[in-house]
DNA sequence: CCCATCTTGGACTGATCAGTTCAAGACGTG
DNA sequence: CACGTCTTGAACTGATCAGTCCAAGATGGG
């Protein structure tokens, strides 16, 4: 049974993030997670730390995952940016209609939930929530929008987006989820064409 | 020491209320509770129910209370729909800028939490958390919108104000959340502006 | 003044939690 | 083939969970 490690990492930490993804940090236990990766207790904590740490680690992952996703739909930003933030949205709502992974989105239900987490974790949460307003902030520059006018939709497409997650898990069919940015994507193309 | 009622159930269904807004249902013990309410557990048992019926007592409490705080908000639509959008907004705005009040917001924080809880409950949850859609969807009727366009904002303006929740809680700050509600209501004057 | 009634506090139950420990045993090396 | 090393499974610990139970005692009606 040993000797060697009996697991692939990637396919562990996957699993282990979408427990906690489906479930939450408070309502996914390790038993849980060793049902979901496979692995026994001991093993989990020998190779991937405790609780907080695998946490963590799932965190950064989703962050990660869906980052390079969110720039990649908008390094086309420059050229068109209505077009990028269609495709940023486009990104959360795949995200939602892809069956293969749960509703929901992990990093706005664990800052929901981030005074109930120890305060390092609810740090760290907040902080790679936090990235995703600079990110928009820069490729809304890029395409031409005015400092003030980048700053304040940047934090609103932000808003909207995660949005979609709660409304989504909240029942909201896939054309709901579509007005909701609909709404969002029209508004920057007014502001847009306003300017240039 | 008993005999009579020694509590005053108004503060109590308050101070449970604010305990499950704070930290969620899985978050919150009934120690917890016993302790948020100065009552003991079997006074909560026999007076309330168990956790699941208490759950339920708040979370009606919460819908009903600030429900009826943005059907006020939402009453001059008919005269000024963008007036009685901003002050839906401010319902919320307000409630997050209180003091005397957890940041985050029951509803979106329960609707996120669903599916670990009983089903039961998070059925009510998802229906509570769906009156808002409609009640914005009859005030921009009202204020003149096309049935079209009144749909597509009113569930825009539903996820919009649900997301100042999470962004508070992530962290923006108050101009922040006043930008992200900003763009939302620029589109909404505009929108009207065009058919009218 | 006394007794039935009802609230209350605290102890208790069995389940589940995160985290630890350790023997069993499979592997790679020599 | 033998031995050291490392993974693994399962049992265990103490804490905490939701929910139950009951005696103590305060109340109000008679």
């Amino acid at each position: 049974m040993a000797g060697k490690k009996q697991f692939d990492m990637d396919t562990v930490l996957d699993a282990a993030m979408i427990q906690f993804w489906r479930s939450g940090y408070a309502d996914t236990s390790l038993d849980d997670l060793s049902r979901a990766t496979g692995l026994n207790r001991s093993s989990i904590y020998s190779s991937l730390g405790d609780k907080d740490a695998l946490f963590l680690r799932c965190l950064d992952r989703y962050a990660t995952r869906y980052g390079d996703k969110f720039d990649a739909a908008l390094s086309c930003a420059a050229e068109d940016p209505v077009a990028a933030v269609r495709a940023f949205f486009d990104v959360t709502l795949g995200r939602i209609a892809d069956p293969a992974v749960p509703d929901g989105c992990l990093m706005a239900q664990s800052v929901m939930a981030s005074p109930a987490l120890s305060p390092s974790v609810a740090e760290h949460v907040k902080e790679l929530f936090g990235l995703q307003r600079p990110r928009l902030r820069t490729a809304l520059k890029a395409g031409g929008m005015s400092d003030e006018n980048a700053e304040d939709f940047a934090v609103h497409v932000a808003a909207v987006n995660q949005s979609l997650a709660v409304m989504g898990r909240a029942g909201s069919s896939p054309e709901q989820l579509r007005a909701i940015v609909g709404v969002t994507v029209d508004a920057l193309a007014r502001a847009l064409r306003q300017v240039g």
